[in-house]
DNA sequence: ATTAGAAGTTGACACTGTCAAGATGAATGT
DNA sequence: ACATTCATCTTGACAGTGTCAACTTCTAAT
């Protein structure tokens, strides 16, 4: 028994469903993503997830927690190689998101579904992940927009407006495939963004 | 047996089935969406759709057809009630494009999925519709921007970047509870869309 | 050392999509 | 009018799914 083969515990089945079901989803989308399938690859029996998550729309909450995470470690790596201005700021965080959002579009397109999850039907851990990680996402972008906010009376406000534009390239454009449309090829971001008009100069 | 009450045909199954398919994912989402349960609605056998479809895919490939079609006479209705100046007629189809994905939200996001559905695996009644009312609906838009559409060199789409703008709008912020965010009311749309640069006079 | 509880297993159930085989009825050709 | 053909629908079966209950095994705290 030095060396157990088998020990009862799995010592971190958690973390290696989420790892399953990350990788089941990008390989066979979302409908791929089965309690029994991560299971198995976990090495587990069928009803062991049954433990750790409260069924399977909580698995599907921790994975789109976890996407959350690599979601936010894409928009920061990206801010982290473009010069400190905001300007550049805020186009590296974009390019940030449509890159995670190119590479993992599977998980992409899941985290941002009609998931009409009531939140109460998900076991705490789970809750406080996707809580915690897709707020801290959402901050990201929000941050890089605070220098471009409009503090005049009825301006729109420049998160809604780059988050929009941005979400919706992200989800129009960004299939692997589909790089063109029958209007012609699709442009950079960087080329789209400077259209919308942005306050150029941060608050005083 | 002079009125059957139950003629070996239905008559028009496959209306039957989109319609009862529309009305479940309107009314639980679209894992609600079920052969089963659409057979049942219908009030034909479990088995009876498989003569019509082939296979869950290509029920949902037809209820993304017929979704066009909705979202294309949103559209359509709201352009017809604007002026005929070019901004009105954008703004309204607009309108109508986040009008429904207000009113058929789940429908909505569903029709955006990554279905990566390989055609050939549609029966031909199927792809076709699919064809035809995606490009339809699309073409609304479209049409809509070209008299924005720049025609000097290195100018982006306009329709991209509408596109991209409506697109994102509407997958973010249609939600019919969610009509807010930490920062604050989501503003209408209307006063989102003039902040993009775009070419004010149509060509001449 | 004992015990309470967490972690995992086994077995069962209802529901799903899909297939095969048969039954029914409408349409067509002669 | 009759026979044939074929689309349509039914019945029955199968594997896969999520979920629940009962049980076993191990951990950890008293």
């Amino acid at each position: 028994m030095t060396d157990k083969q088998r020990p009862h515990h799995h010592g971190n089945l958690r973390e290696a469903l989420i790892t399953a079901g990350l990788d089941l989803m990008e390989e066979g989308g979302p409908d791929a993503l089965t309690l029994r399938k991560c299971a198995k690859r976990a090495g587990v029996s069928h009803a062991a997830p049954a433990h750790h998550f409260n069924g399977l729309i909580s698995l599907q909450a921790a994975i789109i927690a976890r996407g959350h995470q690599k979601f936010a470690d894409s928009m920061h790596h990206a801010a982290q190689q473009a010069a400190p201005c905001p300007q550049a700021q805020l186009n590296a965080i974009c390019a940030g998101y449509i890159d995670f959002a190119r590479n993992h579009s599977a998980v992409f397109k899941f985290m941002f579904l009609p998931h009409d999850v009531a939140m109460d039907s998900l076991d705490a851990t789970t809750q406080q992940e996707l809580i915690r990680d897709s707020q801290a996402s959402y901050q990201i972008l929000r941050n890089a927009c605070t220098p471009f906010e409009h503090n005049d009376s009825v301006g729109v406000s420049t998160e809604i407006m780059v988050w929009s534009l941005v979400h919706g390239y992200a989800m129009l454009f960004s299939s692997p495939d589909k790089t063109e449309t029958p209007s012609g090829p699709i442009p950079e971001f960087s080329q789209i963004l400077p259209k919308l008009k942005l306050k150029t100069e941060p608050a005083p």
